[in-house]
RNA sequence: GCUCCCAUCGUCUAGCGGCCUAGGACGCCUCCCUUUCAAGGAGGUAGCACGGGUUCGAAUCCCGUUGGGAGUGCCA
């Protein structure tokens, strides 16, 4: 039995919440639940020119959202900078590090042709003394070796010393970069399993020939398993871009999309449970996950299929959490969240919650994400009905259409305004006219609800009550006539 | 340029030498159901990048080619 499993997740508050991070962080969280170990989340917060509070607050909220807590954190890495310092100078002291004051421009100069690019060692053995504008650069071993990176999706990778530069590990303000800080915080985090994105293979060698060096400066720490995770990529298999990818965790939410589902969806990007089927509990998704069987190939982020899942979502929800779910976009007054900047289309006077809810199951039914609520049942708390041009034209002044809605409004007149008996009520003057019912229906939907598509519609009347269709229908014949 | 990674339907994937005339899911198309739209049901479309090996046998193993991607900052 190993000792038990320490993961993290370190995001740096740099720009919001985005999905890669989130399929970082699920994966992690599911590792631990499942094997009984703790998830730390640790804010790497040492870019003071970039870092952001309300990045940061996005990063937590959109984790809570997910349902990704963690058991331990947030830590700030900056909490930590007199320990990372203590020890760059440590391994200073050792002869692991040496100052170098070469510029930007010098290196490029003086290394334009080489044939092996960056860095070219030039302080390595000058002996250039420490002022306040020399960094430290760690002096990569000249043994022809190679530093092996043993990871759990990718297998063994070698990356030869001869090709690794003297990185800069710590800046000439006396900080420690990246490489060198994360490192740190992984040793004194006793973290067992690093799980992160495949962008930052390239700089494991570094942490590794960086980790064994801290070993002797200050105590052993047992490596830590590895684990690069695919990428995710646009659509043209380009890593997922803040700036250019709808890629914002916070915008799904916004757009009405539920955790559980977003969960399941992202669970299924790089890895594949067992036999066909694909949603799966978030219970399920622990029992099941395999770092193991993660995908080392990159995958895209597809919106289609995560609202196809979201759609089933929502159907399996019962009525009331149908209810709960979908308050922020109807009753945003009731709710406890809703997304920034929304206003319901009807005034919140005229709503009535207990309509809503006679139609709810039907809504439920028909949308794919959230958002998409209000416009199927706006037209019950409008004081008109909210006529789309497109369905007006092409429905109310249609030929028929006037000898449709008298024909309606004189069946209307006196049968039961229920939607049993206005079903029947259309079916027989629809037969009168010698039309079919999705024909007659059309005009009456629309002056009733102003488009063309929407929730059933005789359930819709019965709710609207004889006294509003009848206003409604005449408001649509004069449309009709016009 | 250099280092590293990757390669099964349009997309996400199953497949880890014979069960594959390659399975599922999303998308798309057709039909059925139907008061619109959904949902649901029944079908269909579409793929092992290429070339060499290894083997009785390769989507699966090896090599190469091609193509894509990442990294290459005193960012993280």
């Amino acid at each position: 039995m190993s000792d038990a499993v320490r993961v993290r997740f370190a995001p740096s508050p740099t720009g919001y919440f985005h999905v890669g991070s989130a399929r970082t962080s699920l994966f992690n969280w599911l590792y631990a639940r499942q094997t009984g170990g703790t998830f730390v989340l640790r804010i790497e917060d040492t870019d003071a020119e970039r870092g952001r509070q309300e990045w940061l607050d996005s990063i937590i909220s959109a984790m809570a959202w997910l349902g990704l807590t963690a058991d331990e954190g947030p830590y700030r890495q900056s909490e930590a900078e007199g320990r990372h310092r203590d020890l760059a100078e440590k391994l200073y002291a050792a002869g692991f590090l040496y100052a170098c004051d070469c510029s930007r421009d010098d290196i490029d100069a003086r290394t334009k042709g080489n044939a092996t690019p960056g860095y070219d060692g030039h302080c390595r053995e000058r002996g250039v003394a420490r002022t306040e504008s020399t960094a430290l650069r760690f002096k990569v071993p000249h043994d022809g070796g190679t530093t092996i990176v043993d990871d759990q999706v990718r297998g063994q990778v070698a990356f030869p010393h001869a090709a690794m530069e003297d990185f800069v590990a710590v800046k000439s303000s006396g900080a420690p970069l990246f490489a060198l800080a994360n490192a740190i915080d992984d040793r004194d985090m006793a973290i067992t399993d690093i799980i992160r994105g495949e962008d930052l293979l390239p700089t494991t060698p570094k942490q590794l020939l960086l980790w064994e060096a801290l070993d002797t400066v200050d105590v052993v720490v047992p490596l830590p398993r590895f684990a690069h995770l695919p990428m995710l990529v646009n659509e043209q298999r380009k890593k997922l871009s803040k700036r250019k990818d709808p890629v914002a965790v916070e915008s799904y939410r916004d757009q009405g999309f539920l955790p559980d589902a977003f969960v399941n969806y992202l669970a299924l990007l790089g890895w594949a449970p067992k036999g066909d089927q694909e949603m799966l509990s978030r219970a399920e998704l622990v029992e099941q996950f395999r770092l193991a069987d993660v995908q080392s190939s990159p995958a895209f982020f597809d919106v289609a299929k995560l609202t196809h899942f979201n759609g089933e979502y929502i159907r399996a929800l019962s009525l009331e959490d149908f209810l709960a779910a979908v308050l922020p976009w109807i009753e945003p007054d009731k709710a406890d969240w809703s997304p920034e900047g929304y206003v319901t289309p009807w005034d919140l006077q005229h709503f009535d919650a207990g309509r809503f809810a006679e139609m709810a199951p039907l809504v439920q039914e028909r949308i794919a994400v959230m958002s998409e609520a209000p416009s199927m049942v706006d037209f019950l708390f409008l004081p008109d009905p909210p006529f789309e041009e497109t369905a007006v034209d092409k429905v109310l002044k249609s030929e028929k259409a006037v000898s449709i809605l008298e024909a309606a409004l004189a069946a209307y007149r006196e049968i039961p305004f229920e939607a049993a008996a206005l079903h029947e009520a259309t079916l027989a003057f629809s037969e009168e006219l010698g039309l079919k019912l999705r024909i007659t229906q059309a005009p009456v939907r629309v002056s009733v609800t102003g488009r063309q598509v929407g929730p059933p519609l005789f359930e819709a009347m019965a709710l609207l009550g004889r006294d509003e269709v009848v206003r409604r229908l005449h408001l649509g014949l004069e449309l009709a006539r016009s």
